[in-house]
DNA sequence: ATGAAAGCGCTAACAT
DNA sequence: ATGTTAGCGCTTTCAT
């Protein structure tokens, strides 16, 4: 006999698994069994079970599977800027891949914002996320997702102190292929625009830098180098000054994306095109609506590798349990149209 | 007597709310309405409560809510294009709409792609998302949604016989504001690159353009017109040889955020600069990373007006199961830098 | 080869 | 003001 005192679901006239067992005329269990292949099933009875689905419209509840599986599919992914486009790019193909490996995408965009960043890890947890993809911006809340045991990736970013796998690419050995390329086209006075002082990225490229100085017994010149940040214009300000140097710098080096943008403004607004007057070499990636391929020489963050790495390593925490190490990717040096011999070899005196 | 004779979820450590309700000395449902203020709970015990969830560190399952409680408090974001920097700001904008109405977001791209599409939906529909803010690619799919109840709004597109709450800007009347304000400076040959011309956005714009000629007894000169696609570089090429034209047109009207690179990218290679040259004037976003806001005469799509709106709407029909009117935005012109007089008016003959 | 039924953790109707 | 408990839809153990 039927109470039905309770109707709390919202479920309008969703139909559930039962229905469909009943249409087939068999148990729920055989048909869950039927659906997700985990034991044998009378090719009969499934094939009643797969037609059923199909009358009924069912359609699976995968919030009431989460529930009993302690799983839910469903990964986060959190960038600190989705304008950029690297983190674009990058959004694009963790999503890809993690839909490929059957789990969903929540995302999150921390704007370069610790608290941000700390409700949104904070939500992502609660929502019970199997793992995190994360491009961090607090050591913080990398601490506080370790702590609740977190199956974690970090991106772009990683912080020394805190253990916790990482996909990154290495930056020293990217500064290094940039400065080698100029410096074997015979450019002594490189300029270099880099970004934020602080980041772990910053360090690494610029530490290429002088150690690519160093290994050739030259002095990395400071006054040549200039701290674009992360937004605000004064990397270009700054560029500007510097090509009204005498004698003017021969070649440009833009440690990142933001810093190239700010390269390929100073150069624009000094009136100066490259690789003529003076090369430029960028690093980041290409996109057709930012810097299309081939137009720049580009040391190449590989932006598909590292999300494929990233998903795939955390998915290795999530279903194996493994303890996974960390990647360290190399990044490529692309010779575009923007950079050559100096002036001087050229032409005029 | 405690039997514990399956461990389904691997739950791990995870503390519930009954452990919350044992520490604190009183019932679950206690515990629930302390938490959630569904009913009057007395100021002690409520800080009880509190207290049990801070010493134990707990941090509800919103899975088991979910299902409970029929929703899911997720929303999911169909984007066709992640790169294109107008969906990176929709996403941008979106997800913090939703964060602020207490909702997670659920997010994907379509890469302009119909199957990938479907699988989207299915996918988001399956996870129980509250409701869908989609840029549509596929008529079909919305039809699917549609048909399955799901809440929806549509953004950037919409389809003339589907009936479906949508987001979108007059871009008739945007592509007016764009000729007249280059009428009004002296131009009469006017070279427009337009984007796909199946999509709703384009032909309404250049519809515009249309109406805008004849209200001034013009007739709209075909050839002027170039189809820039969204990839490849045919906007480009197609610029390039219309201003080896003699007369050469004295501006451009880039009708979309990929015709403005294409324009940009044709005039870099023409060797003309604007305003000097030729006028410029765009339609589409500005961002740092893209079109910095002010250096291009642009027809501005308000992005976060479409975001907030759509969340709005959808919100409406989720929680208040209201029918929703269509929400139609005005464009604004925004001049900056890259549009003047024709040169005729100016120096030279 | 199939069924019966116990929960996953929570909310909310029906108690007191 | 608080407690008891059914049940959201599913997976899976135990039993047949």
């Amino acid at each position: 006999m039927s109470r039905s005192r309770r109707r709390p679901a919202a479920s309008g006239t969703s139909v559930t698994l039962k229905d469909v067992a009943n249409r087939a005329g068999i148990s729920v269990a055989t048909a869950s069994h039927a659906i997700n292949g985990t034991r044998k099933v009378k090719d009969e009875t499934r094939d009643d079970v797969f037609a059923a689905i199909k009358e009924l419209g069912y359609s699976g509840h995968s919030i009431a599977r989460s529930l009993r599986r302690g799983r839910t599919a469903m990964l986060g992914l959190v960038v600190s800027d989705i304008e950029n486009p690297f983190f674009a790019m990058l959004a694009s193909h963790v999503q890809r891949a993690a839909a490929a490996r059957g789990y969903q995408l929540i995302f999150a965009n921390s704007e370069e914002r610790a608290d941000r960043e700390r409700e949104i890890v904070e939500a992502m947890s609660a929502q019970r996320v199997d793992g995190i993809v994360l491009a961090p911006v607090a050591e913080q809340n990398v601490e506080f997702l370790s702590m609740r045991r977190m199956p974690l990736t970090l991106v772009n970013r990683r912080f020394p102190n805190v253990v916790s796998p990482y996909v990154v690419v290495d930056d020293f050995a990217g500064a290094s292929l940039a400065f080698d390329h100029l410096w074997n086209l015979g450019h002594r006075t490189i300029a270099i625009i880099h970004g934020d002082e602080h980041q772990s990225t910053t360090i690494s490229r610029v530490a290429g830098i002088r150690e690519s100085y160093q290994r050739r017994a030259h002095v990395f010149d400071e006054t040549l180098s200039i701290n674009a940040g992360r937004s605000g214009d004064a990397g270009e300000t700054g560029l500007v000054a510097l090509l009204a140097r005498i004698p003017r710098p021969t070649a440009i080096l833009a440690l990142s994306n933001w810093s190239l943008l700010a390269a390929i403004r100073g150069m624009h607004r000094s009136l100066l095109r490259c690789p003529d007057d003076v090369s430029l070499v960028g690093y980041g990636v290409t996109s057709p609506y930012w810097v299309p391929a081939a137009a720049i020489t580009m040391v190449e963050q590989p932006v598909t590798d590292i999300a494929n790495n990233a998903v795939q390593i955390l998915l290795d925490q999530v279903e194996k349990n493994v303890t996974v190490e960390p990647v360290v990717l190399r990044p490529l040096l692309t010779v575009g149209q923007s950079s050559g011999p100096p002036a001087i070899y050229r032409a005029e005196p």
